[in-house]
DNA sequence: TTTGAATCATTCAAGCTCGGATTATTTAGG
DNA sequence: CCTAAATAATCCGAGCTTGAATGATTCAAA
């Protein structure tokens, strides 16, 4: 009874449900963090992302983000002159993105900040290792393309 | 060893990371399949949740986001003639939404794209038994507001 | 060297999402 | 009954994200 058709459904529907509140859990994390420091979450996630000197698209890989969203938040950044954009030593068509001096030390508040506190509190070593393992193995499992379905 | 506060902090952050990506896959899923009935993302969710008629209120609870978000996507479903905006039958404050068979129809094709294939493929029921358990423990806890800091 | 493909960053249009304000209606209290 | 608080939906402004073009530059190959 447990493998009734229905009841899988009505089960993944749930798993993915938790999977998904816990993405936003881990988002509003940053989020009210980033927002005691004056920043907004993909503000804060680039300026976690530049550890040293990096192009537009290193930033994006990092952010899991398109390039042209990396444009938008540094432009953001670097209107409160937390980043500079130089040109690139080697290749003239990147830029190299830098912390100014203000950006370096609101980096290291928010990151004191994000390491402060879990947002995977609740659950211990083993538990996170557990929950690793399992992530893993459904995230490498890409689910394809649709069925070209069509009417 | 394996408890050193930059390890933790790399360890988790990884695992965050996890947790997105897998959220993400399954926006994806339900994205892809949604493209091949002519809907987006939003409006697919918005039709898979409407298994009768509800309320614009209900409707954002079932979709986990705002009213006013919402209202945007069911403007857009009623502009495709898949959902009618009803006076609710005994709050005149409220609509009441309902498919019309054009709606039910594609509802049903949808539900079946959905369910077709899982985004959770990778994982047997004992692995998702055990994913759903730590994600409610995860997701017990809150991890509540940020720290006042400072400025 | 010159040509053509690939790459870097940006711009733009479109769509999603939120939060705050607004309007209409219901509900509770005097 | 009348008023005030609460609730349903909507509108609006702002920000995020994507994907498709565009222009500049690099790279590879003839």
């Amino acid at each position: 009874m447990t493998t009734n058709p229905e009841e899988q459904a009505l089960a993944e529907r749930q798993l993915c449900g938790l999977v998904n509140g816990l993405a936003q859990q881990i988002a509003d994390h940053v989020r009210r963090r980033a927002a005691t420091l004056g920043l907004t979450a993909p503000q804060a996630t680039a300026l976690r992302e530049l550890a040293g000197p990096s192009t537009m698209r290193e930033l994006a890989e990092r952010m899991s983000c398109e390039p042209s969203n990396a444009t938008f938040v540094v432009d953001k950044l670097e209107k409160q002159q937390l980043i500079e954009r130089r040109p690139h030593p080697t290749d003239r068509r990147a830029k190299q993105l830098v912390l100014t001096p203000q950006g370096v030390e609101l980096r290291e508040r928010l990151l004191a900040l994000l390491e402060a506190e879990s947002p995977l509190a609740g659950l211990d070593d083993e538990e996170r290792a557990t929950l690793q393992g399992l992530l893993v193995r459904a995230v490498a499992h890409p689910a394809k393309g649709a069925p070209p379905a069509r009417g």
